[in-house]
Parts: C-alpha cells; sequence; structure tokens
DNA sequence: GTCTATAGAAGGATAGAC
DNA sequence: GTCTATCCTTCTATAGAC
C-alpha cells in the first residue's frame, strides 16, 4: 500500500464519518461522501466495495471509539465520588468533541441491533460494569450511598451525560427567548453531574 | 366523505405511523406501508400526495402526542414532590405504549430541526417551561430545594425519563447475563425517578 | 375509491480507459 | 489508483382502466 492509498482511504473514511452521522446510513449518499472527499463514486467501492461495508467500518469505528471512553473513564481505582467527576469531564468532554455520536449510535443500533456485538467484544464492557457494580456493592455495605438498584445508577449515569447531545435541538427549541447557551450548559454540566448524582445516592 | 374513505386514509395513516417510527423517514419504503396498510401503493399517493406530506401528517401526529404529554404531565398546581411523581408516572406510562417515539422523534429532529417549529405552536410549550420554571423559583426561594439553574433541572429530568427508552438495546447489551428485565426496570422508575430527583435537589 | 401497469428519477455498483 | 460512462435495481410518483 503506498502512501497514496492511505491517504485517499482516509479522506474517503473521513468523509463517510461525517455523512453518516449526519444523515444515518439509509439518509446517505454515497455521492455525497465522494463529494466531500473530494473524489468519485468508484473509488468509494474500489476502497470498500459497498456501501454497507463502508458504513460498518465507519459504525464500527465510532461505537468502539465511544465504548473505549465509557472504559477508560470508568476503570480505575478511584472512589465513588472521584469517579464521577472523572467520568463526567471525561465523557462530556469526548462528547464535546463528536456531539452527534450518541444521537448516531442510539439510531443505528435501533435499526439493527446485531452490529453493537461486532462493533466491539463485551468481555472489556461486561468487567467494566462488573467493576462499577461491585463498587456499588461496596460503597452500599460502607454506608456511603443508600441501597440502589445498580442498572438503575448506570443507566441514570448515562441518561445524564448522553441525552442532552442527542436532544440538543429540542432543548434549544423548549428554552428559546431564554439565555440558554448550549457549550456553557454543557460544560456546567461537568461539575453539575457529579454533585447531582452523589446527592441522590448519598445515604441518608 | 364516505366511511371507507376515513377508514382507510386511516389505516395508511396507522401503518405509515409503525414504519415511519421503525425505520424513519429516509428508511422507510412506500411499499412498506402499502402492504401494512393492506392497499398498494397507487392509494397512498391518492390520499397523501407524497412520501414528505404522508410523513410530516404522522411526525407532527407523534409529536404533538408526545409534548402534550410533557405538557399535561406538567401543568397542574401540585407541590414539587408531588408534581415530579405525577409527572414521572404519567410520562412513563405514556412512553411505555410508545417505547420507540423518543428514538424516533430525536433521530427526526436532528435531521431537520424546522419540524419541530410546524409540529406545534409553543406558545403553549413556554407557558409550561415558565410554569415550571417558577415553581423553582419559589422552592429555591422558601428553601426546600438547594439553588439550581433551571435548564439544567428541566434537562436532567426529562434525560432520566427519556434516555433508557432509546438507548434500550445498548444497556440490554451491556447487562446482559444479569437478571435484567427492561419491562420491570422500566416499571421501577415510575416511583425511584421522584425520589432520585427530590435527593438530587433537596437544600442540605 | 381502488387497482394494474408503467413512467421517471435516484442511487448503488461496475466496466473499461488511462 | 483514479476517472468517465453506464448499467441496473430500487423507489417514488402518475396514468388510466374499472
Amino acid at each position: 500500500m503506498t502512501k497514496n492509498d492511505k491517504i485517499t482511504e482516509d479522506r474517503i473514511f473521513d468523509a463517510a464519518t461525517d455523512v453518516f452521522e449526519e444523515q444515518g446510513l439509509s439518509g446517505a449518499r454515497m455521492q455525497e461522501i465522494a463529494n466531500r472527499a473530494g473524489i468519485n463514486k468508484a473509488l468509494l467501492h474500489y476502497y470498500y466495495r459497498s456501501k454497507d461495508r463502508l458504513f460498518e467500518a465507519v459504525f464500527n469505528r465510532l461505537a468502539g471509539k465511544m465504548f473505549d471512553r465509557f472504559i477508560t473513564a470508568l476503570d480505575n481505582e478511584m472512589s465513588l465520588q472521584q469517579k464521577l467527576e472523572h467520568f463526567y469531564h471525561e465523557h462530556i468532554t469526548f462528547l464535546q468533541k463528536h456531539p452527534k455520536l450518541p444521537g448516531f449510535v442510539l439510531h443505528e443500533i435501533n435499526q439493527n441491533p446485531e452490529r453493537l456485538l461486532n462493533a466491539f467484544g463485551n468481555e472489556q464492557l461486561q468487567r467494566i460494569r462488573d467493576n462499577l457494580f461491585a463498587q456499588l456493592d461496596a460503597e452500599i455495605a460502607a454506608g456511603h450511598i443508600a441501597p440502589i438498584d445498580k442498572p438503575q445508577f448506570l443507566a441514570n449515569l448515562l441518561a445524564l451525560s448522553v441525552f442532552p447531545f442527542a436532544a440538543r435541538n429540542m432543548l434549544e427549541l423548549v428554552l428559546q427567548d431564554t439565555d440558554f447557551n448550549f457549550d456553557d450548559f454543557i460544560n456546567q454540566r461537568k461539575t453539575l453531574l457529579p454533585e447531582f448524582m452523589m446527592n441522590a445516592v448519598r445515604a441518608k
């Protein structure tokens, strides 16, 4: 593979990433991907054979990236409070760089749940889950937090960071004519959410 | 309009609702809508002229329904605690009957934010928002809850109820091999979430 | 109002020259 | 490796019979 190969293949991949993220699989057009990559349609097929294969490559990359971030942000030996601070800071900073990712991944998973299984091995994912759950058990046993259903905790944890990105347009509509500013709003959440979660679950 | 007209038009509308909710605008096929309605493609155009118009009718109906529910569940004179209990019970019960609605509406709004403006007048929406915000101000002034940014409160309120429906497949993957059951999980949230929110914001 | 048949456009994919 | 030209399928939309 020559250097030029690599460049073109990357340009295609990057353009496809943008288009698929914006429009989804069924909404994306090969012509638009070619245009944005600055090449023609035939080359897309030369490198990726079909729209489905190109999509698969992009999806696996993006979904993998997102889950890797969950993992590195959660997999450490901090106390729950520290872990929440670390998680929300890392995770929200990541989503700020990829604001369309949540909506994209959620939509495509709903279209075809099997895709997730191909995107990455789930041993890793389950290890993280078990880690977090063990920590919750320990903190409950130590009396730091109130007994709480662990899946509920996990769902709330993710909902609070992910949802605003997927629902940005809705929020902006509801809050129009106020001084709402999405970027400021998101930055605030990096510190507000750890506090919010801790208050919600702290033992009384 | 004869009785038969109405029946056919409704069958089309219902079939279109199902297909669009599942596959989105770009993923839906007129042929599949016709099949599910038990009529042929030509009739779709006879009644709705084009795919876009049919979609618009369906979207406006669904989005309107969802927002109406927000509104009736929030627009009342209860205390904050009661309001949260009422809201989550009503809203989650509604979403249980329309589990694909959140993913659908979020996706289509991201594709075309203008759609929201046509779906309903926003005076109503803003009235509710202002109501809720006024109540939050009052509860803060009365010392019942800690000072909190109102848009943050609203975002958290919605995130906690809506997100699990949009992310069901993801949750089920992460929690596979546990005794996770989505329906039970959702039912629990009707009572867990009011408590969770109140703990999170209660004055200390 | 409903159907069959088909037009016409759009989009994914390939052939073949360079 | 990259392009132009074109094929072929899919899909929306319409014409016209009943």
